[in-house]
DNA sequence: AATGAATGAGATTTCATTCAT
DNA sequence: AATGAATGAAATCTCATTCAT
């Protein structure tokens, strides 16, 4: 279960003071929520699969909608955005000649981080349209910040000449579509069906880079 | 409010016996099904907005999940998936010569039934994946039916030439993605943002046919 | 009980559309609260009493504060302050020659009031410390307006020269406490002493006409 | 704020072995309670305005009852009655010759009292109807003792011919209906309206030597 | 068919109290 | 002595569902 949680890992190391049962608890309720969906979880059934006393979750979160909060908040302002920054920097600084093996990397951690996020990301796509304070962090934190740098990274190519000249908003949500469809239909709806992931990136590539026009 | 109900309205007259305060019922419900989603929603709300008492739910479903289904179940299995193949039949006997008009037809198509049915989709979106029963449902009536349905429109453009030799399924799921995320992007997640339609239409087909390579 | 009770016994009929059990949750409210106070109190045990489920508790007052004021504040608002004013007004209007004769009728009046509200005044002088809206209702709808009329009383004797001529507010307050004073003890604090009401009462008449100087 | 709380200040110093710590907890319970009344006070709010942990108030008081009882219970039985006893004391020592001295100085004192003691007062006035042990107490412990003091004093100065010849009992009660009451109005229920002591005093005293007959 | 009062199971939440540190 | 995390019993409240009218 640990591996499949690298964001609550983080979540959970980056506070201090978090108590043993504190940590059943979260991880008790990103796999609750993300089975069952946040209105439709019970604390009882929190505290027993937590191990913990009911009344042990009020301790720590005053309410049940502070509990989800306390997961998704953080995760949105602290890991998600700061991570995507940090590898599209790197990616930037380190200059991929071609767009193509920009493109390349960027899929491949992005496969990465929904392998090992799988229940974070379900609760994300779940809970934000139900959430206002939710979908403004989500739209402030994520969305417009990831959505500046890579438009900045789309401009770079095309004035390197790699990236034809349409306006880079459209370009960044057509490439956005594509990624995250990909992983959506491969992590989160059809997880189970098998997949061969090398060649469906490739294709996935090729299809962003050509088009599908002979 | 009843014209963005389309599939509602379909789904009020497909039935007969249906009385005005069972009408009522059901545009109440998705009303707020779609807002809250389904588990965070009560029968007691929704028999205030129908404007009937809180029983004569109960007199029309047996349970609420059982109110839930009557809106979701019939709505793909009898509405949506045969207008999606009745179109795409549509597409493949007028013959579209060339690949980008049945393209454009088809985004078309879509775009105006995401308009007329906003909260119907949201509701599908939200519920599927908590009730397997949806899911297969799901699987079995919309997402083999029209994959095998626009597999097969993919392979009559590669063999008339106008589309690369990739798998077909990837192709479709390609193109799945793009249009889908556009629609979702235009509809559910920021219908409030000012879109100029058809310049992004236009933006994502040329971005389908040609990719973005230079 | 139900002869202990007048008040709460108008409130009841003074509303329609009051159930068979909203009547019995009322009544076991006022003998709960007023035995136990209202933040002792619990709503199950009221349940019990009343022989309800606790659910039907919340089905009429949406929560248990509301329930506390359903009580409370029609009492203060439709029942006390009218039935001394009109009380009050019968005083004047008859036009008692002596103002002896008013006092031991106004006592005669409030000593029967006391004892068939025994319960309803326990919670009054309990709760309304305690909540700032009750006070304020208290304040408005009682204090002031009984205070009101009954300095016109007092101005009226003392025109006619029954009354010495000290400030009307503090007359009013002195026999205020006097005769409250003597109703508390006498119903509240100690009513299972054996009283001489007859006695006790010429004696307070005596105590207020002529003072203790010999 | 602890010149407003004499009775509280000399109940610590009256017990050794007072911790720093326990007298933070007294001052904040007398303080809790007080405002909103035992029953509604949590000892963790308690702890929080102490400043102590929540486990510590259960380290010197085993339940929260103890805690209050042992507030009000040496205040009642050590404090307020032996004052009251030693004042009246002193007043029949000094031989007041003149009733109305005596009264005058038994007001001014306790008015100083209750200036003093708001906060305990209104915890013993709101608690002492709901705990029998208490009420038990404060019957024995001060209502029959200083009663029977004051009968005394009353039949003192009936014997030279200062105060008439009515039941003793019902003298005290009276005097004290009229003094209580107005300290209560005072200090307890309108503390904050602007109050002229002097001449209502004189008044007060004026109503109980002279009555309000012309 | 329709109503809406009533139910009771269960949800969330509070809180006095305990106990290991 | 002091802490504060943990407990679990009980409190308040919600809500799908039933049923007499």
């Amino acid at each position: 279960m640990s591996e499949e949680n690298q964001m609550l890992n983080l979540l959970i190391e980056n506070q201090d003071g978090v108590t043993e049962k504190q940590k059943k608890i979260l991880e008790a309720a990103v796999e609750i929520f993300s089975e069952k969906g946040y209105a439709a979880s019970s604390t009882s059934e929190i505290a027993k699969k937590a191990g913990v006393a009911e009344g042990t979750i009020f301790r720590h979160y005053k309410t049940k909608k502070d509990l989800l909060f306390s997961i998704v908040a953080p995760t949105m302002t602290k890991l998600i955005a700061p991570f995507i920054i940090r590898d599209l920097n790197k990616v930037l600084d380190k200059d991929y000649e071609e767009f193509e093996d920009f493109l390349r990397a960027i899929i491949a951690n992005r496969q990465a981080f929904a392998k090992e996020n799988t229940n974070m990301i379900k609760i994300l796509v779940q809970e934000i349209p139900f959430h206002p304070e939710l979908k403004e962090q989500f739209t402030k934190n994520i969305a417009l910040k990831v959505f500046e740098r890579l438009k900045e990274v789309v401009v770079h190519y095309q004035k390197n000449g790699q990236i034809i000249e349409l306006p880079p908003e459209s370009v960044v949500r057509m490439l956005g579509s594509t990624i995250i469809g990909y992983l959506l239909a491969r992590h989160i709806m059809a997880p189970e069906a098998d997949w061969n992931d090398e060649k469906e990136i490739e294709n996935m590539i090729s299809f962003i880079l050509n088009g599908i026009k002979k």
